[in-house]
DNA sequence: TTAAAAATATGACATTTGTCATATAAAAGC
DNA sequence: GCTTTTATATGACAAATGTCATATTTTTAA
């Protein structure tokens, strides 16, 4: 079992503040795991009773809408945290976790969570300190919902997919999404999103190849995003 | 200067979790005010360095829009802490206050809370859990956004109201908004709100009094906010 | 008290967005 | 490889929502 002192979860999450006796700690107790594309970490609802290290990969984090569609409300990608709201929250997760591609997590286990918080007041702050970004992004989410167009919305998507999770080596978005989770991410019909795409292809803003998406204009799509 | 101990914010908030030891210490440091309708408690971008509890009053936490606007993110009412997000990530307040009715409020300078942090853990806890709390909702709110209709949201937004902030005599909602502001609660045009509850008042869902709304059908109310 | 300003209300219309139908392309399974 | 299924694409149209104009009511302030 690969040691946690190494990770690249460590390195960049709240983990960060843990001693080295802590983390020699953490390697017992986790468990790792290998996810596939499209396999469901959690299911909203679930109690899940830990926290999730992200080794590798990234996944959606959806919740189901009153018409029965899944409304993606965040990604999340390596070297970050999974399930810390509900968790502290004690509570059901509220939201599901799904697979965008093959990913590497590990698991660790409530208990042993619970333990930092009450004898390293650095990893609580940092902890919180994360939550409080969660925060700060879910109002400027609501906003930007409430009062930008949806042409507005796919435009400032698309920048922070390439911004977040970087290009491939043709310069496309590294994290393919289908036009129907792209849609749900703009929140918006499918065929809107589709069209709006093909507009976007037109203007010469993006240029697509079959599932591939290539920014070919920032500059003009971060006007357009206003 | 009254005294932290019998105060309604110490019985609701995180603040519970306060020794008599250190509410002693609280009600010296903090300074009270006073803050009529309408008047700013703070303003986006500024640097807050602190928290204020909410005595008694309500206030919108508003963000601008990129088309120079004000979208109303949250509501605050008596016994709530205001500013915690910002005091945590150390960064200027991303949302800003406006009362919406006279207000007493009290503020602690933040060296005062982070020192509760450090010796109190379960103050710590209590802080955690309350932005939990806003962050589940955010991301509620999200979703509504993005997949409720204009009619939908104008339905859940009156029952909140009447659920969290309760109903005068003669039973109308007891926090009273303009349609301005309504409108900007549920991320549509004024035109559009006023005209919604217009239709409301026609199928007797409301009764319009000037700017009191009465919810007159509950359940009908319930089932057209899905 | 009265004039001015602001909020509420409503009509007419434009624009945006969603829905349904259908075509084509791509992917999955046998 | 071929068939079946699923994803992408696009047209036609309907529904929802926004915008502008204007009337009326309410509030504010001189």
């Amino acid at each position: 079992m690969s040691k946690c002192e190494q990770c690249i979860v460590r390195e960049f999450s709240s983990l960060k503040a843990l001693t080295k006796n802590e983390l020699v700690h953490l390697s017992d107790c986790k468990t790792s795991r290998t996810i596939k594309k499209g396999e469901v970490i959690f299911e909203e609802g679930e109690n899940v009773n830990g926290i999730y290290c992200i080794k590798d990969g990234v996944c959606k984090l959806t919740k189901l809408t009153p018409n029965g569609k899944d409304h993606i409300v965040k990604l999340v990608t390596k070297g970050e945290l999974l399930g810390q709201r509900s968790m502290i929250s004690d509570e059901p997760v509220n939201l599901s976790a799904v697979a965008l591609e093959d990913m590497q997590v590990c698991f660790i286990p409530k208990t042993e969570v619970m333990g930092f918080f009450d004898k390293n007041n650095q990893f609580s702050m940092n902890v919180m300190k994360t939550i409080c970004g969660d925060l700060k992004d879910a109002d400027h989410h609501v906003v930007n919902l409430a009062q930008k167009t949806v042409k507005e919305r796919l435009a400032e998507t698309l920048l922070y997919l390439h911004d977040t999770f970087g290009q491939n080596e043709d310069n496309t978005l590294k994290v393919q999404l289908s036009r129907d989770e792209l849609a749900s991410m703009i929140g918006t019909a499918t065929e809107s999103c589709i069209r709006l795409l093909s507009d976007f292809n037109k203007l010469g803003l993006i240029e697509l190849t079959g599932k591939k998406i290539l920014l070919k204009d920032i500059n003009k799509l971060k006007r357009l995003a206003e």
